[in-house]
RNA sequence: CGGGGUGUAGCGCAGCUGGUAGCGCGCUUGGUUCGGGACCAAGAGGCCGGGGGUUCAAGUCCCCCCACUCCGACCA
């Protein structure tokens, strides 16, 4: 007993200190570390690759749907920054900037990217001739920095990982289609990768990035009730390509400007699933993404033929293309059940002398702890089929989380309420004014996350000033 | 950028009215263990966040920085 609370100890309970949980989670976990410069994380190896493993899955989908991947120039000379009015407001207070090369003061001070529109555009203003070039469909992974005043591991840093996706169409419906296509391509990695189901939607103009004149997002909802913006997808008009004159002639002879897309996921999704899935233990990965997807534990592994039996499973599941770990560390088997429960290991499996003797290995969950002892000869079916009800299990618990604490209010009120108490999503009808919207903010302490996609086309009045409208809204405390 | 908290060994902390540094975990070596964070023994490890004061003497008192962290405002 004495033992079992030394290992609570090991974190904060996410009841009393939901934010130090996080926290100790990312530390003890060992995903980050802290840098010496202020603001950024250090990616550590097992936290890296779960956004390797992230990277994957999305690279993969991304070429799969035509997308072509570049890199482009860190730095931004300040005059082509400037040349979109809303882009520098939004980005220029928390723009890092290079002011000297070697030993000598620039002519033009640099920003460091905090996006890469203008550096596509400027590309684009050179290369793009015909329709027939169009659409290009460009990607980059890369990191971008801006200099954000407080900093958290993966949810905010003043440097952080990402992939950015630059589109450029012909017309304003095709840009548009692609748009909605890579909002569904990053609601379909979060389910079906991460197990973290997601509210589609579209953003405010209030909310929306600066000089888009569509802002799509997924919204998740965290175990602690909080709203996290997970990813986001940008339909910009030809705004951007009037302001850096990127043109090509149309099919009609005429010189036109391109409709164009962004859109982006980072690494702040990694703290997503930490705040979906994670608890008391530790780390809970789906195993889509898990740098380990089994852990397998010798036990009494100086016995005669212990360690031989272990690596065997190991490389038999090897052989089904899962990412396996044997350890067969010195330390004691209740030390390696914490330490890769910690990590979020999904499945762990046992052998010890006990289970040889009855051709046997015990195979234990991390999200639900259960226990069960399967048959040597079933042990590859029988971990796929565990994997596959882990992934369903995380998917179902979160889902039931998004629906428990989505609530359907008709006043204000109630939203101060709920923001108050336990917290959640408040859907409500909208007037779509933005008076009514800085109003939720300052009397019942929430921001309007989305309109979801999926409007119930329904009549009802405004929480705010009481006008009839139709439509719907999702609202809540965002990190 | 506003408000709070914290900086002492790798981590978590103790160190009272000032007197020259300690505990637990971890680490190293050897041995016994191994089905939920094992045990014994011997070790290694410190510019007490940085700078300035006060004092015979500062981890301790005063001032100024800096970093981390939490809560707001801004954002993925």
């Amino acid at each position: 007993m004495a033992k079992d609370q030394r290992n609570v100890e090991a974190i904060t309970p996410m009841e009393v200190d939901f934010a130090k949980w996080y926290t100790d989670i990312c530390l003890k976990a060992e995903l980050v570390d802290y840098s010496s410069m202020k603001g950024f994380t250090i990616l550590r190896p097992y936290g890296y690759a779960i956004w390797e493993n992230m990277q994957s899955i999305i690279d993969k989908a991304l070429k799969k749907t035509g997308h072509q991947n570049v890199a482009m120039p860190a730095l931004i000379p300040e005059s082509l920054l400037k040349k979109e009015g809303e882009l520098v407001e939004g980005f220029a207070p928390e723009a890092a900037w290079v002011t000297m090369g070697g030993s000598e003061k620039l002519e033009e001070r640099l920003a460091f990217r905090p996006t890469s529109e203008t550096m596509f555009c400027d590309h684009w203003h050179n290369v793009l001739q015909t329709y027939r070039q169009l659409p290009m469909l460009y990607n980059q992974w890369c990191s971008v920095i801006r200099w954000e005043k407080t900093t958290r591991p993966f949810l905010r840093s003043r440097e952080f990982w990402w992939h950015e996706g630059h589109t450029i169409h012909e017309t304003a419906q095709e840009a548009i289609d692609e748009t909605e296509m890579i909002l569904d391509l990053f609601a379909d990695f979060c389910e079906k990768s991460l197990a973290m189901p997601v509210v589609k939607g579209r953003k405010t103009d209030k909310e929306k990035f600066a000089g888009a004149e569509a802002t799509y997002t997924i919204e998740s909802m965290m175990k602690d009730r909080k709203a996290l913006q997970s990813g986001t997808s940008h339909y910009f008009g030809s705004k951007f390509s009037e302001a850096y004159d990127v043109t090509f002639l149309g099919r009609d002879n005429k010189l036109h400007h391109p409709f164009q897309t962004s859109w982006a996921v980072t690494t702040r999704l990694v703290g997503a699933i930490i705040m979906t899935h994670g608890d008391n233990n530790g780390l809970v990965l789906p195993p889509a993404i898990a740098p380990i997807q089994v852990i397998v534990v010798p036990i009494a592994q100086h016995k005669p033929g212990v360690l031989d039996a272990a690596a065997e499973l190991r490389d038999r599941l090897e052989n089904i293309d899962l990412r396996v770990k044997m350890d067969d560390s010195e330390q004691s088997p209740g030390w390696k059940f914490a330490q890769y429960e910690m990590k979020g290991v999904p499945l762990r499996v046992e052998i010890g002398p006990k289970d040889m003797e009855k051709q046997q290995c015990c195979i234990a969950r991390r999200d639900t702890g259960e226990k069960t002892f399967v048959p040597l000869a079933d042990l590859e079916s029988a971990v796929q089929t565990l994997l596959q009800d882990v992934h369903d299990n995380l998917y179902a618990m979160a889902e039931k989380n998004l629906e428990d604490n989505t609530f359907d209010f008709t006043s204000w009120e109630e939203v101060k309420e709920m923001a108050q108490g336990k917290g959640g999503f408040a859907r409500t009808k909208w007037c779509g004014s933005l008076e009514c919207e800085l109003a939720m903010k300052e009397k019942a302490g929430v921001s309007s996350r989305c309109m979801p996609l999926k409007q119930s086309g329904t009549t009802g009045k405004c929480p705010v000033c009481g006008k009839e409208c139709t439509t719907d809204i999702y609202w809540g405390v965002a990190y």
